[in-house]
DNA sequence: ACAAGATAGTTGACCTGTCAACTTTCTATT
DNA sequence: AATAGAAAGTTGACAGGTCAACTATCTTGT
């Protein structure tokens, strides 16, 4: 478990030009808080709730897609998959188009567990960004576009 | 390993709204890149990089204060630190004022790997950033500070 | 001065993420 | 049509992160 952070931070300063030292902190936080809202409130994992929100957002998709979507790894999709589907919270059919590729939905009780949940994390997302202005959130979106660009580059 | 975005991410809008988990995409790309760039030139691992970072920062530091520094997990810095000090790059002396904690700074041969990696991962961050004004990276890091701030709080 | 609790750091057990190999199916080229 | 290469998905092996327990030391309150 993290600790708190205190006031002082000493050498925070030091790393402060280091964006991705920013996001790593930041990510680790979010994550801490995320897996303990849905602990407390589901059986998901923070894997598994984001695979039920890429499913409700599409409708019916494969698990490349989800892979691409959420640049995640194909192997660790594969299992969070299976695990939903073994809860009972996923259903799928092979794509009559592509044998390979198998189109994923929520099922009933899917459904009702994102219905439940969304309610929650959306007001955390509420809550995370509503101290920034409009204008605020949108730079910042846009800073994570060209961030995420840049970091499809290799360095030299 | 993650495969390339193409460019139809068909429900990408789907997820926009969510803060996080547009933050976990771009740090999930940011790591592979940081992770291949540090293997590339050096033996050491993200989050022994970091370590170094922060101790070069600080100039003397302890476990606990890189654990509250870069919120990370206390266990996970003992054992970076642990390879740190195989390795030769760290160098330990127990605090005269506290007797638990010891108190860390780098080697010669630590201080050296960082130089020259810092001038890698500087040219990496740079390019991460060009595409952003002053304005808008100043922006990018208020948010993050608001968002750290808000990921504190626990989720009611 | 002393007990109760907090903090530093380590460790074992466990869980999750990562990589690579593999099968199956599809696509493109000839 | 045959074949080479790419893509979908699964799996095993491993690395890395996480949690909780533990010892040792320090701090606080009485």
């Amino acid at each position: 478990m993290l600790e708190e952070s205190k006031p002082t931070d000493r050498f925070a300063a030091g790393l402060t030009s280091f964006v991705t030292f920013r996001l790593a902190r930041v990510q680790n936080r979010l994550n801490v808080q995320a897996t303990a809202t849905l602990s407390a409130h589901s059986d998901l994992s923070l894997t598994e709730w984001r695979m039920i929100s890429l499913i409700n957002a599409s409708g019916e998709t494969s698990a490349a897609d989800l892979s691409r979507t959420a640049q995640m790894d194909k192997g660790q999709i594969s299992r969070a998959l299976k695990s939903l589907a073994a809860k009972g919270y996923i259903a799928s059919r092979t794509s009559a188009s592509d044998q390979r590729q198998s189109l994923l939905r929520l099922s009933a009780e899917g459904a009702a567990v994102h219905r439940r949940l969304v309610a929650i994390m959306r007001r955390r997302q509420e809550r995370l960004t509503d101290t920034m202005s409009d204008a605020e959130l949108a730079t910042f979106y846009a800073a994570l576009e060209k961030l995420e660009a840049a970091a499809m580059e290799p360095v030299i």
